[in-house]
RNA sequence: GCGCCUGUAGCUCAGUUGGAUAGAGCAACUGCCUUCUAAGCAGUGGGUCAGGGGUUCGAAUCCCUUCAGGCGCGCCA
């Protein structure tokens, strides 16, 4: 009989692996050890240098478990036809235990097919350790901060930042179970012209409401929420200030309207589920000598001069198109210059990485950014920009109306409550950030019954059902050590089986390409194989051996489709 | 004019960073609830991967070019 021990030590003997736990749990089993044991053997058979060897899913299932193109990338360099180099590598290959069998297909794949004993002994790896398999230390605890949603606090956030929020909180999720020391952070633009605007719009609006004429600012804010904030004034304050300037109400109004929209978007975040860990004001990094210090850094290295009677950052030393002002002639800085003091102070706390994920309508800003920190003296990747394209939200295949100026859009709340935060996350996580997204109000509510998000969820609470099903009948695991898997002969089963095993494979190339949107996918595909299982075939029968080997795959299903459900910050229902 | 993103089935989108015969959901049509949940299952149809050229064993994927859509090119934020 096939044991895990006896692996093991094939391993220990045959590589030499003095921590063969590092081994097994660094990533997926499957992928790590395949690529090890081939580069071994690539060495073996006198190959120098050994190319990277890519692994991957062969097309069609029948193939077999995984497959390598190496043969033929080696061709070329070792001139040898692609097929020799393949029938020497199998070769070389065949004393492995962990092979079923092995097939060279034209011009030069490799085609692995593992034993059932190999994957019984990963099944119940995942089961046993499932900490272990699911947390793969690929961060090794490098800090990384995330910054995102970052909305100005002068309006409710609108469906282009759920799809910031949706995605920046499911990176952090994923990053975080990769082992990476994860903070999120939001930016508060709570200085500068914009939040005085919404002062002055709410200031106009107050005095329009005590019956007061007073023109509301040109190029203002308007929509029902400055009506909102104009009588929460009147109802804290009344009448205080009615026909005086705004000159001298100004301070008051201004953090009065900005602190309430805070409060706003924080409880629409808090509704959908996203959370921070900091918030970072700019109005304090101007108090807090920040700024100063920023440009006095700039200014030592030589990066600034001045012309026209205004202060100018070298941007175009580093490759931006333009130098940029930091400190216009009336005396204000822009935007930028808080921005760099912002991203100096981020560096200063010592991340390995930094992530800012933008509205795609950002990325003109991004060369000037980058080109500050390399001046700050900071290597040029150590930030890395996001963008997440724009959103065209429809109703039944015609744009809605979105006009900023006539306050008239569509909230993110709004669509939270129509068509529900998990399925407007679900439709934001199934697709790439970088894609322009039509969201559709129609379709999202008429699929709400039908949604893939449902799908997906609905498996986990079937799962849960056939655990209380097999209480009700006496079968209950407390150790699904003992569990027999090999009763697991069904195709079906092995396929669910070798799908589970997979899930670290998919979750790595997630995290390197820093797209949760894969594991999104991954999990309607696992959830799709379930769903016919369960249809076929009875997990609960009066075999007793048989039910507890199924329930313990169901186990492993429902720990992998909770994980990847986590990652992606949707809920997990117990039932449905 | 310059820069960035996108173009894949009727619709919305994936496509393992260059791999084998390009996939899923929805929509359409046909069946299945006396069973551990029908938010489910089984089946059918659907493609010039925007067009053209190139790179190589191999391209939806990389390079060039044309076309189409979106966004950006402030001493605004």
């Amino acid at each position: 009989m096939f044991s895990l021990k006896n692996y093991y030590k094939t391993i220990l003997v045959d590589f030499k692996y003095t921590s063969c736990l590092n081994f097994f749990y660094e990533s997926s089993a499957m992928k790590k050890g395949l690529i090890k044991i081939i580069e071994i053997s690539l060495k073996k058979l006198g190959i120098d240098p050994i190319p990277p060897i890519e692994i991957y899913i062969p097309p069609e299932e029948s193939f077999g478990d995984m497959a390598t193109p190496v043969a033929m990338t080696l061709s070329k360099s070792i001139k040898k036809p692609p097929r020799k180099i393949a029938e020497e590598l199998v070769n070389s290959l065949k004393d492995h235990s962990i092979f079923e069998k092995m097939d060279i297909a034209d011009p030069g794949f490799i085609n692995f097919t593992f034993t059932k004993d190999y994957l019984y002994s990963e099944l119940k790896m995942l089961i046993r350790e499932k900490s272990h398999f699911l947390l793969q230390n690929i961060g090794r605890d490098k800090r990384v901060q995330i910054e995102f949603v970052s909305a100005n606090p002068t309006g409710p956030l609108h469906l282009g930042h759920g799809r910031g929020a949706a995605f920046g909180a499911a990176l952090s999720n994923l990053l975080k179970a990769a082992g990476y020391k994860v903070e999120r952070e939001y930016y508060i633009n709570d200085a500068g012209k914009q939040v005085k605007l919404l002062g002055l719009s709410v200031f106009a609006r107050y005095q329009q409401l005590l019956g007061i004429e007073y023109p509301s600012p040109e190029e203002g804010y308007r929509g029902s929420y400055i009506d909102d904030i104009a009588n929460a004034i009147i109802k804290e304050v009344g009448k205080k200030y009615s026909e005086c300037s705004f000159d001298t109400a100004s301070d008051f109004f201004t953090d009065f309207s900005y602190k309430m929209m805070l409060d706003d978007i924080e409880r629409d975040l808090k509704d959908f589920s996203i959370t921070f860990d900091t918030y970072q004001s700019e109005r304090e990094l101007y108090k807090k000598g920040d700024v100063e210090k920023a440009i006095d850094d700039l200014k030592m290295h030589g990066f600034i001069y001045e012309k026209d009677g205004a202060l100018w950052f070298r941007a175009t030393d580093f490759g931006d198109d333009k130098d940029r002002v930091i400190l216009k002639k009336d005396g204000e800085y822009t935007y930028f210059t808080s921005d760099i003091a912002y991203h100096r102070k981020k560096m200063r706390k010592g991340y390995d990485k930094l992530i800012n994920i933008w509205g795609a309508d950002h990325h003109g800003y991004i060369p000037r950014l980058k080109a500050a920190i390399q001046a700050l003296g900071y290597p040029k990747d150590s930030l890395k920009v996001l963008l997440v394209q724009m959103v065209t939200l429809l109703r039944g295949g015609k744009p809605v109306q979105m006009s900023k100026r006539a306050g008239e859009f569509v909230t993110l709340r709004e669509v939270i409550e129509e068509v529900g935060p998990d399925t407007t996350k679900f439709i934001f996580l199934t697709r790439r950030p970088d894609s322009h997204l039509e969201f559709d109000l129609e379709v999202a509510k008429v699929r709400s019954s039908e949604n893939p998000v449902f799908y997906v969820q609905y498996a986990n609470a079937r799962i849960n059902s056939i655990f209380s099903h097999a209480k009700e009948k006496g079968i209950v695991i407390e150790d699904f050590n003992g569990v027999d898997l090999s009763m697991l002969s069904l195709p079906e089963e092995h396929r669910l089986i070798k799908n589970l095993l997979l899930y670290p494979v998919i979750f790595e190339s997630a995290v390197n390409a820093l797209e949760p949107h894969r594991i999104t996918f991954y999990l309607q595909e696992l959830a799709g194989i379930f769903h016919p299982y369960y249809h076929n075939h009875r997990v609960v029968t009066d075999n007793v051996e048989l039910s507890r080997a199924r329930l313990a795959l169901c186990e492993a299903i429902r720990i992998v489709l909770k994980d990847g459900l986590e990652i992606l910050g949707l809920s997990v229902p117990e039932r449905m």
